[in-house]
DNA sequence: CTTGGCACTCGAGACCAGGGAGTGCCAGAC
DNA sequence: GTCTGGCACTCCCTGGTCTCGAGTGCCAAG
């Protein structure tokens, strides 16, 4: 059939524009790639692929660029995502084992990432549901100000202050004590999740003289629990890397480095991945910020459960949508099972 | 005198580049400035300055550059930092009050440094030497594993694994809790330095059969303590007016981003200022860095006590050798005297 | 449907000339 | 001694023209 060669026609021109850089005419392709056919019969293939709009040319006379429409058939139906090496396995593996807590297993993979894919990476961090709270603490700073600590099974300790209504009494070290105890009660060893219920209860079933500052404790501690159901923090690294953008230079570089720097807006680029094992590719102006129309983006769920259960977090890359799209495919993949795998241990 | 003349011919030379990027000649300059003399006078003033290495010319035929020496002179004799407006401090100041903690203080002084300098600035987090122990916290979490809990007056909260030698008695919760007092007793309203030694004392004056878990706590906490004398935290923003380079892009765009990745570098590029009032200027191959000779770096110590206590961390910016000196220097000592402020207060 | 041939288009690079900005130097004026 | 005007010189930048080559589109033949 045409149509089956004139797909490998789009593949052939992915590949050599992203190898090259360069637009591809109709003779070097049949050059470089064994397609049993000659040059006439390719730039007629290219006629119909330009009219269906998957491929273009920067000018007449030149040779043919994928638009983004291409792009997107290349990588929903022409590439499959090459596996890694046993050897790059490994190196994943080793680099990723050194780390040894949450803030190290992040910015190890953010930087692994950057390597591997040799564009920006992005990692969000994770929030493990699975993780319980350890402690809560309950300390006077002054007459009328607590501080409240907070920490969870993975490390992470949260405070926040805790000012009291001028109206309210004066809480004696009785008193916080008792309230200590019953915060603790209520939400230590418990998940996040169960946590939080918890404390919405709590409020109301105890009496006595200390419910008021029972209630403002508790109102002030589920909303230091439910930050930590989702995480906004992001790491960023390998933007170095956008020095090999090279051309587009200026229209697309400094709107992305603004992005790279206003971390809600990472987070909407990581956007919302399904379950854990799940790949997204943003092409182009696909994505959510028309500011970053000539940039792709590769990001995955990841989190402890890669049974499919719902990723806890997700990360990614984001470079030029001339990109070699199966190789950081299988990079982000790869990091992304290695870190939930790893979250998945400890 | 003609040195004179010839001095503000160099102050004249580096006002005009900076502003117009381009090199500039002997016409143009009496133009633009109203020095008295002609442009032969000038060019000869410019031979001279030219011997003495202050400026060069990229080709025979062409405007005048200053060079590193050059503008060395200009900051040093040359140039006074322009007071900041009424307006701008009072923009300054409205901006850095809203903050609510200390990462909203070193999150806000980062963007107002990038914002009014157009440059990428860099702030150290601050290391409070005035900051107290408010709590420690010991709490048991598995047989041979203590949780240890630090909470400063600065609101920073680090936590500390405490693993027990398998040789060791696992303390029941009394001993825990006679350890936990002994600790609190020892450093709780300590400043950091205080609570350091009085906690080497510690291990030695504790009897009885709990010296050993005293021994072992006390000094995962000094370690805790010790960490915060000085915080090697830094945090980078307005990379995106790295755009602005426009020339010498890749030379220098590439190490550049690379270091502002590396955190120690970055550390290092600030360097050490001295007490907190203290400007500091490097100019092009004068910085610790090579790769980075094409840029400046303009820094400042800061932290409370703006008396002339040593500064407690520092912040800057990192931009091109060709730029606004008085107005950098201008923006980045006020903010390093208002945040100063700011940490005086709480 | 494929192929070879052919004319056409258009950008990239080489080459050249003119204009202009800037310099260095020198002789004369203050 | 210092400044100034004049002058010749150097080089970069710009724009125009030309050629070359890669690549296309179309057409007629296999």
């Amino acid at each position: 059939m045409q149509e089956e060669r004139r797909l490998a026609v789009l593949r052939a021109i992915v590949q050599d524009y992203v190898a090259t850089k360069e637009p591809v005419g109709s003779k070097t392709l049949v050059e470089r790639h064994s397609l049993g056919v000659s040059p006439a019969t390719i730039r007629n293939d290219m006629a119909v692929l330009e009219e269906e709009g998957l491929i273009a040319q920067p000018h007449t006379s030149a040779g043919r660029v994928p638009t983004d429409a291409g792009y997107r058939v290349f990588v929903d139906r022409l590439s499959q995502v090459k596996p890694m090496s046993a050897a790059e396995r490994r190196a994943i593996a080793a680099f990723l084992d050194g780390a040894v807590d949450l803030d190290d297993v992040v910015q190890r993979s953010v930087r692994l990432l950057a390597q591997l894919t040799h564009q920006v990476a992005i990692v969000q961090y994770p929030v493990l549901s699975g993780s319980t709270v350890r402690h809560v603490e309950l300390v006077s700073l002054a007459p009328a100000r607590l501080l409240l600590v907070l920490i969870l099974s993975t490390g992470r300790v949260e405070q926040r202050l805790v000012d009291l209504d001028p109206g309210d009494a004066v809480p004696d070290a009785e008193t916080v004590s008792a309230v200590r105890a019953d915060l603790q009660r209520a939400t230590v060893g418990a998940s996040v999740v169960a946590a939080g219920d918890a404390l919405a209860d709590l409020a109301s079933r105890v009496p006595g003289e200390r419910a008021a500052l029972v209630t403002r404790a508790a109102g002030v501690l589920a909303d230091a629990i439910s930050d930590h159901r989702s995480d906004e923090r992001v790491v960023v690294g390998g933007t170095a890397n956008l020095t090999r953008f090279g051309d587009a230079f200026d229209t697309s570089l400094k709107p992305l480095l603004e992005a790279l720097e206003e971390h809600v807006v990472l987070l909407k680029l990581l956007g919302e991945t399904g379950s854990s094992g799940d790949l997204t590719v943003r092409i182009g102006a696909e994505g959510p910020l028309q500011e970053l129309s000539s940039t792709s983006v590769v990001a995955s769920g990841y989190g402890p459960g890669a049974d499919g259960s719902a990723a806890l977090a997700a990360l990614g890359i984001v470079g030029p949508t001339r990109m070699d799209y199966p190789g950081t495919m299988a990079a982000v993949r790869a990091v992304a099972r290695y870190v939930s795998a790893i979250l998945d241990e400890s």
